[in-house]
DNA sequence: GTGGTCTAGACCACA
DNA sequence: GTGGTCTAGACCACT
């Protein structure tokens, strides 16, 4: 029950939206196995900052939907 | 013999040691993009458990050597 | 009693459960800066063990919920 | 041995140069417990990206120089 | 089978 | 004492 007079709760749901608009496009197979997610990328196209990026794909992580990669060329 | 007996005095961590051994073979090449990392395998090198392997990839990822990706598929 | 026993389909996940909680507690102000946060306390009030808490404080920091700071003395 | 062709090993050598400037400070008592940590801020100081600032965080955690705690005023 | 998650129990360093 | 870390063992869901 938090109010909106500081800080608004829609910010948190961000995360969750995130998250399930990934969840789709991986269970649909838009995102492939060993597809890189940049999360810049999903950032800008959620219109958020990074920090909800990262609470979604921790969520996605818990669900398994997501896993660590080696990411050797960080060059690139 | 399950319990660790030893410590070093404010610096212990199996994470880090398998942290820094895993940057190193990202580093040198040894480790591919989306290669699979078999966290059983890793731990059993280790001589650890799974737990500090995932902390050791928890690290890497902040380091952004490792991604977050669709689940790689295992067989693949 | 020491396993799960049961599941959800594909959103168990007592950590989040966990961690919704603490976000509500944070936005509704029951939670103040600095607030010390007893993860043993969390753990038992959940009848869960401190791992899961301390994922849960994790989601939450990727939330930008949480901080980390320089340890704040158990004390004070 | 990792060459400096593609990827620079100076890179991952910030995230420690981070942590171990952090953990003087903390030592020192420059930064005071519950003192907030701005990972932006540090990140400008050490002319670095956040990511090595949450790999060094994550290292001084693993070390319990730093903790989480509620992050309310997330309006500020 | 593999990864992800959890319990339960135990140890050390710091305050 | 508290947090941080680790082991060992076990379960489920997905591939």
């Amino acid at each position: 029950m938090a109010l909106n007079g500081k800080h608004s709760p829609v910010k948190e749901a961000v995360s969750r939206r995130i998250a399930e608009s990934l969840r789709s496009k991986i269970l649909s197979g838009s995102l492939q196995p060993g597809q890189r997610i940049r999360q810049e990328i999903l950032a800008e196209e959620f219109g958020a900052s990074r920090l909800p990026v990262r609470a979604a794909l921790s969520i996605l992580e818990s669900d398994g939907l997501v896993t660590l990669v080696p990411t050797p060329a960080h060059g690139r």
